[in-house]
DNA sequence: TAAAATATTTAAGCGAGCTTAAATATTAAT
DNA sequence: ATTAATATTTAAGCTCGCTTAAATATTTTA
């Protein structure tokens, strides 16, 4: 299948996975920056493929065969993320850029060899987990939002879900990643803000991030 | 580019690299599977693009940009093949297949810190020369083919150049690898065959063999 | 050197994956 | 419940990278 039909299979898979999941072609059509005609043609196309479920102005479901197929790029995009985490010295907002070509390109037989020369890991460096060679997510999430994190309580950042540059360069400066510890000060709720304390140092995000960094409380 | 515009570059470049190098479109579109009136289209539209002359009838030239973008994706190819080849259990055939893809979707930043992770190789796994970042091949081939060898020399083997799987096949078979020696016992000009002695077994090569395999002499 | 074989070019056309503009349906606001 | 705003769909058309068939040029062979 080509890059364009394995990149629209993810999306409608990424999105329905979000809280707000309205997986309508214009959604879709706005994370892969094309048009929403574009969107609903290629959702007519993928239907005929039984790939998803299309029905004029409902919602698109991907079929077994569809979650089957995003599941299998979604497993090679964390691998190469894995792997390029590894090895080499690049931000994590470079790395997801490269993994997002390198996905379509890559053989199960490669897939299977970096994930076994990794060790068959279980999370990709943004704490994403990586779906096993049967397209099978056998990890738990556990994880919450900071924006529904419990005032007082500490926790541990488990996934930074976003693949903005911007994000990720506010992460790198103040210390949020992966494993690292976070404090929740303050819930402001009417203004749906967050104040968290990381390595001593206070930092109110607003929902945009607040909702995109998962944690884990602490035992 | 596209992956087919630097595909074309690249097998006009690797043509002209070759003995027998008869540059136009037919032999173009023989190596990348595509019919001669696609190869000739596409020639135009180089030329437009500054990448090749085109002149009805007359070989295909690269510009000194078209050499630059073959060199530049011979570099990505033959680094993805070091890389492939260093972490993972793979024959040479595969790990050629899978950089013919990933070749045009790696940034120039990643090709950099493959080359760097890798020490700067100088050759790939076939005893191709990687081109440095600037797209210079800086170090000089002083090989030959086996069809060339004298009678009676020993060589050391420094390049298997074809990306064919039989080939590979039977490479791997007999022991013929990037820096084993091979004796010449016998060349059977009329015949165009090279019969050689390899840890201690005979093997008689057709031309199709013998002008692939490049040696050294032993000093 | 003339005929035959071969290669190249031109022409017409197709599917994939997009676009914009217009028509139509849904959803939100008054 | 209308009306207004928004989203979706349809329609028409574009480029890219191919194809096959026919026309034309080149190269080989006799
Ligand atoms: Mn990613
Ligand atoms: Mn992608
Ligand atoms: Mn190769
Ligand atoms: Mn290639």
């Amino acid at each position: 299948m080509s890059t364009a039909i394995e990149n629209f299979v993810k999306a409608i898979y990424k999105n329905g996975k979000r809280d707000n999941n309205d997986t309508k072609p214009g959604n879709i059509a706005k994370e892969l920056g094309i048009s929403n005609a574009a969107a609903t043609d290629m959702a007519k196309k993928l239907s005929a493929k039984d790939l998803l479920h299309y029905k004029k102005y409902q919602e698109l479901k991907l079929t077994d065969k569809g979650t089957k197929m995003a599941l299998n790029v979604v497993r090679k995009h964390r691998l190469w993320e894995a792997l390029l985490f590894k090895l080499f010295d690049l931000s994590l907002h470079d790395i997801h850029k490269e993994a997002e070509l390198l996905e379509h390109q890559t053989s199960d037989l490669l897939a299977n060899k970096i994930s076994a020369y990794l060790g068959h890991p279980k999370f990709d460096p943004h704490g994403d987990p990586i779906p096993n060679e049967h397209g099978e997510i056998t990890t738990i999430d556990t994880s919450i939002a900071l924006s529904q994190a419990e005032e007082g309580k500490t926790y541990i950042i488990s996934r930074l879900m976003s693949d903005d540059k911007e994000f990720f360069e506010f992460c790198a400066l103040n210390e949020l990643k992966y494993s690292n510890t976070v404090f929740v000060s303050k819930q402001f709720s009417n203004n749906k803000m967050t104040q968290i304390l990381v390595k001593n140092n206070t930092i109110l995000l607003n929902q945009d991030f607040s909702s995109i960094i998962y944690v884990n409380e602490t035992n």
